[in-house]
DNA sequence: ACTATAGGCAAGCACACACTTGCCTATCAA
DNA sequence: TTGATAGGCAAGTGTGTGCTTGCCTATAGT
């Protein structure tokens, strides 16, 4: 649960994968290797990239949807949102 | 950075240690020890503990302050407050 | 002084994991 | 059907890392 989404969230590529569908979101695998490639400087094989979208996906981070011989990969920012509140005790608010 | 921080949490035990730290700051390492192995079955060593404390410090998540042969342990929450920002885009406020 | 407690340092081990390579399947266009 | 594109599966490799063991330092009590 929580375990799978922060050894997802452990890894540098797999951060600018969700930076990358957080841009621009519904990209295929190949888009995502050549983007991250190109802006990143990445050169990582397109199975590397494939092995971090189904940590991703099992994290609940990615979702994906097949058409054809097209997998979409969207982003899902839900699991993300309540992720620090485990430690961040808000008994005095601070501000507003 | 956000690297040293994502490392650190990803973590079981480490988080655990937070978990303790959030619930009684200002704990020393043998208070860690014997509450992490008490509550949570956690039969780990003092120097595992220790390795853990000395990453979660790197992070910025604990800092500790020396008193004699004692050493204090106390969570800061700071670097966790805008840890998700980075891919939750609230270009549509959800609700309020 | 001696002893016990709180902690640090460093080497070693074993497993996890990021990444590659090679081969296979499925969809579409000619 | 043939060829090209998009993707999947599985085994192998090497580095990182969580944890242990053993020894050392420092503070406090008697």
């Amino acid at each position: 649960m929580a375990e799978d989404i922060f050894k997802a969230l452990a890894d540098p590529t797999r951060r600018k994968i969700l930076d990358e569908l957080a841009e621009r979101s519904g990209q295929t695998l190949f888009e995502i290797c050549s983007r991250l490639s190109m802006k990143h400087q990445l050169g990582l094989s397109r199975q590397a990239i494939s092995q971090h979208l189904a940590v991703l996906e099992a994290a609940g981070l990615v979702e994906s949807r097949r058409e054809g011989r097209y997998k979409f990969h969207d982003l899902n920012t839900a699991p993300l949102e309540h992720i620090a509140e485990r430690w961040i005790r808000r008994d005095a608010p601070e501000d507003s």
